[in-house]
DNA sequence: CCTTGAAGCTATAGCCGCTAGAGAAATTAG
DNA sequence: CTAATTTCTCTAGCGGCTATAGCTTCAAGG
Protein backbone atom coordinates (compact mmCIF):
# COMPACT_ATOMS: atom_id res chain seq x y z
CA UNK A 1 0.00 0.00 0.00
CA UNK A 2 1.54 3.79 -0.89
CA UNK A 3 0.85 7.02 1.01
CA UNK A 4 -0.72 9.85 -1.10
CA UNK A 5 3.20 11.04 -1.44
CA UNK A 6 4.33 7.64 -2.89
CA UNK A 7 1.60 7.40 -5.21
CA UNK A 8 2.29 10.82 -6.60
CA UNK A 9 5.96 10.47 -7.26
CA UNK A 10 5.29 6.85 -8.90
CA UNK A 11 3.13 8.54 -11.31
CA UNK A 12 4.55 11.95 -11.57
CA UNK A 13 1.57 13.81 -10.43
CA UNK A 14 1.17 16.21 -7.73
CA UNK A 15 -0.15 15.17 -4.02
CA UNK A 16 -2.95 18.24 -4.40
CA UNK A 17 -3.92 16.89 -7.59
CA UNK A 18 -4.54 13.39 -6.60
CA UNK A 19 -7.09 14.37 -4.05
CA UNK A 20 -8.63 17.12 -6.49
CA UNK A 21 -8.81 13.53 -8.53
CA UNK A 22 -10.54 12.27 -5.84
CA UNK A 23 -13.00 15.46 -4.76
CA UNK A 24 -14.11 14.87 -8.32
CA UNK A 25 -14.51 11.51 -8.60
CA UNK A 26 -12.03 10.73 -10.96
CA UNK A 27 -10.79 8.77 -8.70
CA UNK A 28 -12.04 6.30 -6.13
CA UNK A 29 -12.29 7.65 -2.45
CA UNK A 30 -9.42 6.37 -1.26
CA UNK A 31 -8.98 3.49 1.82
CA UNK A 32 -7.34 5.33 4.79
CA UNK A 33 -4.93 4.30 7.51
CA UNK A 34 -5.59 4.26 11.60
CA UNK A 35 -4.48 7.86 11.60
CA UNK A 36 -6.93 8.59 8.53
CA UNK A 37 -4.09 8.97 5.55
CA UNK A 38 -5.00 7.72 2.61
CA UNK A 39 -3.91 4.23 1.66
CA UNK A 40 -3.66 3.14 -2.41
CA UNK A 41 -3.21 -0.34 -3.79
CA UNK A 42 -2.43 -1.44 -7.25
CA UNK A 43 -5.40 -0.27 -8.47
CA UNK A 44 -5.53 2.80 -8.27
CA UNK A 45 -2.01 3.37 -9.54
CA UNK A 46 -2.70 1.85 -12.99
CA UNK A 47 -5.40 4.20 -13.24
CA UNK A 48 -3.77 7.21 -12.09
CA UNK A 49 -1.35 6.79 -14.22
CA UNK A 50 -3.55 6.23 -17.27
CA UNK A 51 -4.91 9.23 -16.22
CA UNK A 52 -2.03 11.17 -15.98
CA UNK A 53 -0.60 9.45 -19.53
CA UNK A 54 -4.52 11.19 -21.07
CA UNK A 55 -3.68 14.33 -19.49
CA UNK A 56 -0.34 14.83 -21.18
CA UNK A 57 -1.81 14.05 -24.54
CA UNK A 58 -4.39 16.63 -23.39
CA UNK A 59 -7.75 14.97 -23.00
CA UNK A 60 -10.11 16.61 -21.16
CA UNK A 61 -10.81 15.23 -17.40
CA UNK A 62 -14.39 14.74 -19.16
CA UNK A 63 -13.20 12.98 -21.84
CA UNK A 64 -10.80 10.52 -19.51
CA UNK A 65 -13.85 10.20 -17.45
CA UNK A 66 -15.31 8.67 -20.60
CA UNK A 67 -12.52 6.45 -21.24
CA UNK A 68 -11.87 5.38 -17.81
CA UNK A 69 -15.65 3.84 -18.05
CA UNK A 70 -15.33 2.35 -20.82
CA UNK A 71 -11.91 0.43 -20.04
CA UNK A 72 -14.03 -0.76 -17.27
CA UNK A 73 -16.18 -2.60 -20.19
CA UNK A 74 -13.55 -5.17 -21.83
CA UNK A 75 -16.28 -6.61 -23.80
CA UNK A 76 -17.66 -3.42 -25.54
CA UNK A 77 -16.54 -2.49 -29.03
CA UNK A 78 -13.75 0.35 -28.70
CA UNK A 79 -15.68 2.37 -31.43
CA UNK A 80 -16.56 4.83 -28.81
CA UNK A 81 -12.80 5.01 -27.17
CA UNK A 82 -11.97 5.77 -31.17
CA UNK A 83 -13.91 8.67 -31.42
CA UNK A 84 -13.00 10.12 -28.07
CA UNK A 85 -9.47 9.97 -29.36
CA UNK A 86 -10.29 11.03 -33.09
CA UNK A 87 -11.91 14.51 -31.09
CA UNK A 88 -8.76 14.79 -29.38
CA UNK A 89 -7.00 14.39 -32.29
CA UNK A 90 -9.54 16.95 -34.32
CA UNK A 91 -8.88 19.18 -31.71
CA UNK A 92 -4.99 19.41 -31.05
CA UNK A 93 -4.97 19.51 -35.18
CA UNK A 94 -7.17 22.67 -35.05
CA UNK A 95 -4.98 24.09 -32.50
CA UNK A 96 -2.14 23.28 -34.32
CA UNK A 97 -3.71 25.47 -37.36
CA UNK A 98 -4.48 28.23 -35.56
CA UNK A 99 -1.20 28.36 -33.74
CA UNK A 100 0.47 28.56 -37.15
CA UNK A 101 -1.21 31.03 -38.51
CA UNK A 102 -0.46 33.36 -34.98
CA UNK A 103 2.99 32.09 -35.75
CA UNK A 104 3.27 33.41 -38.97
CA UNK A 105 1.84 36.68 -38.28
CA UNK A 106 4.64 37.45 -35.64
CA UNK A 107 7.25 36.63 -37.34
CA UNK A 108 5.64 39.10 -40.05
CA UNK A 109 5.30 41.76 -37.78
CA UNK A 110 8.64 41.47 -36.06
CA UNK A 111 10.73 41.00 -38.91
CA UNK A 112 8.89 44.38 -40.45
CA UNK A 113 9.97 46.00 -37.42
CA UNK A 114 13.08 48.45 -38.30
CA UNK A 115 13.45 48.88 -34.09
CA UNK A 116 13.24 52.37 -33.98
CA UNK A 117 10.89 54.49 -32.21
CA UNK A 118 7.39 53.01 -30.51
CA UNK A 119 6.35 55.87 -33.06
CA UNK A 120 7.14 53.46 -36.05
CA UNK A 121 7.17 50.34 -34.77
CA UNK A 122 5.53 47.99 -36.89
CA UNK A 123 4.31 45.52 -34.38
CA UNK A 124 2.24 48.50 -32.58
CA UNK A 125 1.21 49.51 -35.99
CA UNK A 126 -0.01 45.97 -36.84
CA UNK A 127 -1.73 45.49 -33.65
CA UNK A 128 -3.70 48.57 -33.68
CA UNK A 129 -4.35 48.27 -37.51
CA UNK A 130 -5.79 44.87 -38.26
CA UNK A 131 -6.03 45.80 -42.10
CA UNK A 132 -2.47 45.29 -41.63
CA UNK A 133 -2.38 41.39 -41.52
CA UNK A 134 -1.48 39.39 -44.06
CA UNK A 135 -3.41 36.49 -43.16
CA UNK A 136 -6.46 35.33 -41.41
CA UNK A 137 -6.81 34.66 -37.92
CA UNK A 138 -9.75 34.63 -36.04
CA UNK A 139 -10.30 34.46 -32.18
CA UNK A 140 -8.20 32.60 -29.71
CA UNK B 1 -20.53 58.38 -29.01
CA UNK B 2 -21.11 54.76 -28.77
CA UNK B 3 -23.14 52.75 -26.29
CA UNK B 4 -21.13 49.75 -25.01
CA UNK B 5 -23.15 47.34 -27.55
CA UNK B 6 -22.38 49.11 -30.60
CA UNK B 7 -18.77 49.38 -29.65
CA UNK B 8 -18.87 45.36 -29.05
CA UNK B 9 -19.99 45.47 -32.54
CA UNK B 10 -17.56 47.33 -33.89
CA UNK B 11 -14.55 45.64 -32.51
CA UNK B 12 -15.93 42.00 -32.27
CA UNK B 13 -15.62 42.15 -28.41
CA UNK B 14 -18.87 41.07 -26.13
CA UNK B 15 -20.49 43.37 -24.37
CA UNK B 16 -19.20 41.65 -20.94
CA UNK B 17 -15.92 41.43 -21.65
CA UNK B 18 -15.55 44.97 -22.25
CA UNK B 19 -17.03 45.64 -18.86
CA UNK B 20 -14.37 42.75 -18.05
CA UNK B 21 -11.32 45.14 -19.22
CA UNK B 22 -12.54 48.19 -17.78
CA UNK B 23 -12.68 46.28 -14.52
CA UNK B 24 -9.47 45.47 -14.81
CA UNK B 25 -8.05 48.49 -15.86
CA UNK B 26 -6.87 47.76 -19.36
CA UNK B 27 -9.96 50.47 -20.49
CA UNK B 28 -10.18 53.49 -18.83
CA UNK B 29 -13.39 53.93 -16.82
CA UNK B 30 -15.99 55.14 -19.65
CA UNK B 31 -17.88 58.38 -19.49
CA UNK B 32 -21.55 58.04 -18.63
CA UNK B 33 -24.60 58.96 -20.26
CA UNK B 34 -27.70 60.91 -18.43
CA UNK B 35 -28.63 57.27 -17.51
CA UNK B 36 -25.62 56.03 -16.63
CA UNK B 37 -24.81 54.42 -19.97
CA UNK B 38 -21.32 54.04 -20.47
CA UNK B 39 -20.44 55.85 -23.79
CA UNK B 40 -17.09 55.89 -25.84
CA UNK B 41 -15.37 58.15 -28.57
CA UNK B 42 -13.00 57.16 -31.16
CA UNK B 43 -10.05 56.44 -28.64
CA UNK B 44 -11.08 54.03 -26.76
CA UNK B 45 -12.69 52.20 -29.97
CA UNK B 46 -9.14 52.34 -31.28
CA UNK B 47 -7.88 51.27 -27.64
CA UNK B 48 -9.78 47.76 -27.74
CA UNK B 49 -9.30 47.45 -30.83
CA UNK B 50 -5.53 46.86 -30.47
CA UNK B 51 -6.37 44.63 -27.37
CA UNK B 52 -8.42 42.25 -29.78
CA UNK B 53 -6.31 42.26 -31.83
CA UNK B 54 -3.61 41.17 -29.66
CA UNK B 55 -5.53 39.09 -28.19
CA UNK B 56 -6.41 37.12 -31.21
CA UNK B 57 -2.83 36.82 -31.63
CA UNK B 58 -2.47 35.28 -27.81
CA UNK B 59 -1.20 37.98 -26.18
CA UNK B 60 -1.81 37.64 -22.53
CA UNK B 61 -3.27 40.46 -20.93
CA UNK B 62 -0.34 41.06 -19.00
CA UNK B 63 1.49 42.01 -22.10
CA UNK B 64 -1.36 43.78 -23.39
CA UNK B 65 -1.06 46.18 -21.05
CA UNK B 66 2.36 46.37 -21.24
CA UNK B 67 2.53 47.13 -24.99
CA UNK B 68 -0.58 49.89 -24.62
CA UNK B 69 1.72 51.77 -21.69
CA UNK B 70 4.45 51.72 -24.44
CA UNK B 71 2.16 52.73 -27.47
CA UNK B 72 1.61 55.81 -25.27
CA UNK B 73 5.27 56.95 -25.01
CA UNK B 74 6.26 57.06 -28.93
CA UNK B 75 9.70 58.71 -28.77
CA UNK B 76 10.85 55.36 -26.87
CA UNK B 77 12.80 53.20 -28.96
CA UNK B 78 10.84 50.39 -29.65
CA UNK B 79 13.22 47.26 -28.59
CA UNK B 80 10.84 46.49 -25.35
CA UNK B 81 8.29 46.35 -27.91
CA UNK B 82 10.02 43.72 -29.71
CA UNK B 83 10.89 41.83 -26.55
CA UNK B 84 7.03 41.03 -26.09
CA UNK B 85 6.65 40.33 -29.48
CA UNK B 86 9.75 37.53 -29.88
CA UNK B 87 8.39 36.30 -26.40
CA UNK B 88 4.92 35.68 -27.65
CA UNK B 89 6.47 34.14 -30.47
CA UNK B 90 8.81 31.90 -28.91
CA UNK B 91 5.59 31.13 -26.81
CA UNK B 92 3.89 30.14 -29.89
CA UNK B 93 6.23 28.02 -31.40
CA UNK B 94 6.73 25.90 -28.18
CA UNK B 95 2.92 25.33 -27.95
CA UNK B 96 3.00 23.95 -31.57
CA UNK B 97 5.90 21.93 -31.17
CA UNK B 98 4.18 20.18 -27.91
CA UNK B 99 0.97 20.18 -29.68
CA UNK B 100 2.65 18.12 -32.57
CA UNK B 101 4.01 15.55 -30.67
CA UNK B 102 0.79 15.15 -29.40
CA UNK B 103 -0.78 14.67 -32.74
CA UNK B 104 1.65 12.30 -33.20
CA UNK B 105 1.03 9.73 -30.86
CA UNK B 106 -2.89 9.95 -31.13
CA UNK B 107 -2.16 9.01 -34.56
CA UNK B 108 0.04 6.05 -33.41
CA UNK B 109 -2.27 5.33 -31.34
CA UNK B 110 -5.36 5.21 -33.50
CA UNK B 111 -4.03 3.81 -36.22
CA UNK B 112 -2.65 0.96 -34.17
CA UNK B 113 -6.63 0.01 -33.14
CA UNK B 114 -8.14 -2.76 -34.94
CA UNK B 115 -11.41 -1.47 -33.85
CA UNK B 116 -12.87 -4.45 -31.73
CA UNK B 117 -13.46 -5.14 -28.22
CA UNK B 118 -12.00 -2.60 -25.77
CA UNK B 119 -10.31 -5.60 -24.36
CA UNK B 120 -7.95 -5.86 -27.77
CA UNK B 121 -7.97 -1.49 -27.93
CA UNK B 122 -4.35 0.02 -28.72
CA UNK B 123 -5.91 3.36 -27.27
CA UNK B 124 -6.57 1.92 -23.97
CA UNK B 125 -4.00 0.29 -23.98
CA UNK B 126 -1.47 2.64 -24.86
CA UNK B 127 -3.20 5.06 -22.44
CA UNK B 128 -2.37 2.46 -19.49
CA UNK B 129 0.82 2.04 -20.36
CA UNK B 130 3.23 4.80 -20.93
CA UNK B 131 6.16 2.66 -22.31
CA UNK B 132 4.23 2.04 -25.00
CA UNK B 133 4.69 5.17 -26.35
CA UNK B 134 7.26 6.18 -29.37
CA UNK B 135 7.72 9.64 -28.34
CA UNK B 136 8.36 11.56 -25.26
CA UNK B 137 5.72 14.37 -24.64
CA UNK B 138 6.37 16.32 -21.84
CA UNK B 139 3.31 17.39 -19.40
CA UNK B 140 0.95 19.87 -20.91
C1' DC C 1 11.10 6.52 24.66
C1' DC C 2 11.04 10.98 22.98
C1' DT C 3 11.78 14.50 19.93
C1' DT C 4 11.93 16.59 15.68
C1' DG C 5 10.86 17.33 11.03
C1' DA C 6 8.58 15.68 7.05
C1' DA C 7 4.38 14.36 5.21
C1' DG C 8 -0.44 14.10 5.81
C1' DC C 9 -5.15 16.14 6.85
C1' DT C 10 -9.27 19.68 5.83
C1' DA C 11 -10.94 23.83 4.14
C1' DT C 12 -10.70 27.90 1.62
C1' DA C 13 -9.18 31.04 -1.88
C1' DG C 14 -6.76 32.19 -6.07
C1' DC C 15 -5.01 31.73 -11.04
C1' DC C 16 -6.58 33.21 -16.41
C1' DG C 17 -9.87 35.20 -19.29
C1' DC C 18 -13.78 35.34 -19.64
C1' DT C 19 -19.12 33.72 -19.48
C1' DA C 20 -23.63 33.32 -17.46
C1' DG C 21 -27.25 34.55 -14.57
C1' DA C 22 -30.42 37.51 -11.67
C1' DG C 23 -33.14 41.43 -11.19
C1' DA C 24 -33.65 46.27 -12.12
C1' DA C 25 -33.35 50.63 -14.92
C1' DA C 26 -32.78 52.93 -19.31
C1' DT C 27 -33.35 53.37 -24.05
C1' DT C 28 -35.38 52.61 -28.72
C1' DA C 29 -38.81 51.05 -32.26
C1' DG C 30 -43.28 50.87 -33.70
C1' DC D 1 -47.46 54.66 -24.96
C1' DT D 2 -46.21 50.24 -24.84
C1' DA D 3 -43.18 46.52 -25.64
C1' DA D 4 -38.84 44.90 -26.72
C1' DT D 5 -34.18 45.45 -26.39
C1' DT D 6 -30.22 47.08 -24.20
C1' DT D 7 -27.79 48.36 -20.27
C1' DC D 8 -26.86 48.46 -15.38
C1' DT D 9 -24.61 46.04 -11.00
C1' DC D 10 -23.45 42.09 -8.65
C1' DT D 11 -22.31 37.41 -7.95
C1' DA D 12 -20.90 32.88 -9.27
C1' DG D 13 -18.95 29.52 -12.39
C1' DC D 14 -15.87 27.31 -16.09
C1' DG D 15 -11.22 23.97 -16.39
C1' DG D 16 -7.57 22.16 -14.02
C1' DC D 17 -5.24 22.80 -10.91
C1' DT D 18 -2.10 25.52 -7.16
C1' DA D 19 -1.34 27.81 -2.83
C1' DT D 20 -2.10 28.92 1.86
C1' DA D 21 -3.32 28.20 6.84
C1' DG D 22 -3.54 25.66 10.76
C1' DC D 23 -3.77 21.37 12.31
C1' DT D 24 -2.49 15.92 13.06
C1' DT D 25 0.11 11.76 12.09
C1' DC D 26 4.11 9.28 10.98
C1' DA D 27 9.20 7.71 10.49
C1' DA D 28 13.86 8.14 11.87
C1' DG D 29 17.57 9.46 15.05
C1' DG D 30 19.55 10.04 19.64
Amino acid sequence: MLSIGKLGQATGVKVPTIRYYEQIGLLPEAGRSAGNQRLYGRETLDRLAFIRHARELGFPLEAIRDLLSLSDRPDRPCAAVDDIARAQLKAVQARIGRLKALEAELHRMIDQCACGTIRDCRVIETLGDHALCAHDHGPA
